[in-house]
DNA sequence: TGTCAATATATTGTATACAGATTAACCGAT
DNA sequence: ATCGGTTAATCTGTATACAATATATTGACA
């Protein structure tokens, strides 16, 4: 009934959704009264909301200058895949050791909806049972922080998607990487499960690089 | 000549100090009032600093409590050593990469200076050698992010190492191990230096565990 | 003495106030 | 028009104010 949210929630909400669907702009400075009066609360709750932004990595503080979006350079790019392949190894590993029956059941129905999903061309469906596979292998692999690490990573590059159409064409090619993954855990080869997991990042971090390179970093002002 | 540093920053530093040094023990609640007037302050700067402590696991809120000191489990020191040891791995891996040669050589004399301490049987020595070879290890692995995270892992546990002296005796071990790992960074092997950096971590997972699980636990009526 | 309501106290969430510093706007002199 | 400098507008950091809620205290009554 009641919407419990405090303030400071909402900013801090509002605010990242705006950074991730780049309604805010990498290399843009936002202030706090600026936040303040678009949601007509006071500066408090926004300036909190900001310390917490700042430590996910999406604002960063430049004193004597203000708040300011971050925009990803190449190298941060390296830095958040090598990282994030090295932990999403480490679950897959883990979630080929688990043994819980019902998480192994939905886990192979996931991927059942995901290949109707992929043969049905159906992007939407697509993106939400992509969601519910990665959380159900985080599940399985029993590792919270590490989860909460690759989701956190995966906000400070995911935008770059929204630019231009990455999703485009990895879908047919991606459902075959991902039913590989999921055959490795159910069958329990966790060094499968690991190496899957490793080419499959490392495709999506090639695209991703090639992509910038040639594509969005030439027409860039302000950052990535 | 002015120390610049922000009463939110201040705020910080002594709370966070103060939890890592036992201080604020693990399940004690602390508020903003209290921290404003220990340091006569306002509660503004202090709240903003208990939003950054939290996203670095230090801090927790419960909702209608307060603010309580984070106390580990069994399970948090799991994964919090899960992902230590995956990404130290891999930082060990990179720097067997690295080909800086100064850096090689500040590595080479810092080991050799840990060799000099661990005869000596200087401890402060140890601690402060030890800081900086690891530091050495992260600059040649090249990986900011990734040594940010493994410093922030060993906030969430290093207090554990305060309340009894697990330092005794490990630092004749300890002193080979570390000659290993600097000797297959230097020469490059990146598997061995990956291989001597899990064995060494997990050997400290496994004492901190033990010791954990009969001396300290036990006893532990707050949390640890 | 134990229970419960009534009241006081503390604590949080949020708004507002205000000083210091920075940036932008303005304006007259060259 | 350009420069230097003064003033005005912003923005940040911090303090304080205040309402709502939760916790603790008290005390009257069974």
């Amino acid at each position: 009934m009641s919407d419990k949210i405090t303030l400071q929630e909402e900013a801090y909400l509002f605010i990242k959704s705006k950074i991730l669907n780049l309604g805010f702009k990498p290399g843009e400075y936002i202030t706090d009264l600026q936040i303040a009066e678009n949601l007509n609360i006071s500066r408090t709750p926004v300036r909190e909301a900001f310390r917490i932004l700042e430590r996910e990595g999406l604002l960063i503080y430049e004193p004597k200058r203000g708040w300011k979006v971050y925009s990803l350079t190449l190298d941060d790019i390296k830095e958040i895949f090598e990282i994030k392949i090295n932990l999403e190894a480490l679950l897959a590993k883990k979630a080929a050791q688990c043994t819980d029956n019902a998480l192994r059941t939905e886990l192979k129905q996931t991927i059942t909806a995901m290949r109707e999903a992929a043969d049905g061309d159906d992007v939407d469906s697509w993106v939400n049972l992509d969601k519910s596979l990665h959380s159900l292998i985080f599940t399985m692999a029993d590792n919270h922080r590490a989860m909460t690490y690759i989701e956190n990573l995966n906000d400070q590059w995911n935008r770059l998607r929204i630019g231009f159409s990455a999703r485009t064409g990895r879908m047919g090619r991606s459902i075959i990487e991902h039913e590989k993954l999921v055959e490795a855990i159910l069958s329990g080869d966790e060094e499968l499960a690991e190496k899957e997991t490793v080419e499959h990042l490392e495709k999506v971090r090639d695209e991703l690089t090639s992509l910038l390179i040639n594509m969005v970093l030439p027409y860039a002002r302000d950052g990535i």
